[in-house]
DNA sequence: ACAAAAGTGTTGCATATACACCCATGG
DNA sequence: CCATGGGTGTATATGCAACACTTTTGT
């Protein structure tokens, strides 16, 4: 390859997140409000360019603490997008990892030196985000999705000690239907993705519950 | 994004190509012998730089064409690699892609501008591959053993015709382990993987064999 | 005793595995 | 008629889906 061929030139490397959590029965992502162009003012998921002395992984954690404060996750690489004009600076190769978290365990920033704001924000709700974001997050739920019965990708959605209910509602939240409770709790007790802790959460008015680990 | 910032400057992009084939029973990997430093005289899978202007799957169809010859095949795009030392010319983010071939239906060529030589290896003989090759070919070589009784990956390794038995080796040779004749059968055609075709292949000095094709 | 939420077990169905005999052909 | 290789069916086990009643607690 002749680095200095134009054809080579001016390539960058995007690293995105799609970082979801579940509050209140809904499944939501967390945006932030970008402060520059381009797009500046429109929401767009957490990332930003890889420098060239970096791995992708590092380079996503690394936008994640500057752009939310936010550090140790558990994230997953699962697509690559390359429209060459993806991005209206140059031609950027977005990396797209997926991650999940309990969001009441986390504080984020609401501004940093390149985002005006940052929320979560329920699924249904989503639309119009800068770059190619919209399909980016369109692509990651359809992952998430298709993964949560067979993986452990949810394991940080939840406290370490969680209730099957909980856990229930979350998974009938991304889903968007409903799931049989007795199957439900069996189908993840077998297929090793939780475990009995052997605690109990005491509740008033309710039946104590059972709280699980993830394995 | 500071398209000046020296941490953004010379990224490039590889694509790369594991392209694989059975023949006579053996599993084997389409492998070229590199012409230029960096690796000059090394071999490595099909690949090369994704131009600024094309997206990854463009690019890897241009650059399979370009050091083969070769044009149509069906590919699946499965991973990235991004350690940044990987390429010594610059750093290069690894785009990779499968792919596999009936080597019977398709012409290649042994030189080009850019190798010295081509042909097929056998997995098992394979290793010091140029870069990170042998790190990706493995992982390619994963993929496809996860993949191929799910979905139709296979579809080109042969003619548009193709017996039951000549089916049933190359997933033997593919997963280094014997199955089922009879299972082998009903899993593929109860997943609507393959179907009978309604044609019979004659050979001599045995019974005559069904053609099945894939869906 | 009742309301609210958590816990549990059985049955049927579909899919995957294990396994052995018959059939068509050429020599 | 025999050697070679291709074709087929049945019985069992395992994984997923459907389904309803009992338990605990607070009021």
């Amino acid at each position: 390859m002749d680095i200095n061929n134009p054809l080579y030139k001016n390539q960058g490397i995007h690293v995105i997140l799609s970082l979801f959590t579940v509050e209140d029965g809904k499944f939501k992502v967390f945006l932030i409000k970008r402060k520059n162009e381009p797009y500046k003012g429109k929401w767009i998921l957490i990332g930003g360019a890889c420098y060239n002395n970096e791995d992708t992984d590092t380079a996503m954690k690394r936008e994640l603490f500057e752009k939310t404060g936010i550090k140790d996750i558990n994230y997953k690489f699962y697509n690559v997008f390359s429209d060459p004009n993806r991005s209206p600076v140059c031609r950027m190769i977005a990396v797209v990892y997926i991650g999940v978290i309990d969001k009441t365990r986390v504080q984020f920033l609401k501004e940093t030196e390149k985002t005006q704001d940052a929320d979560w924000f329920d699924i249904e709700k989503v639309s119009g985000l800068g770059y190619d974001h919209d399909k980016i997050l369109q692509n990651a739920i359809d992952y998430l999705r298709r993964n949560i019965f067979d993986t452990n990708i949810l394991k940080d959605l939840f406290p370490k000690y969680f209730t099957l209910p909980e856990l229930h509602k979350a998974y009938e939240s991304i889903l968007k239907k409903q799931i049989d409770r007795r199957n439900f709790r069996k189908r993840l007790l077998q297929q090793n993705i939780i475990k009995d802790s052997g605690k109990i959460e005491e509740v008033k008015g309710k039946k104590p519950s059972k709280l699980y680990i993830f394995v």
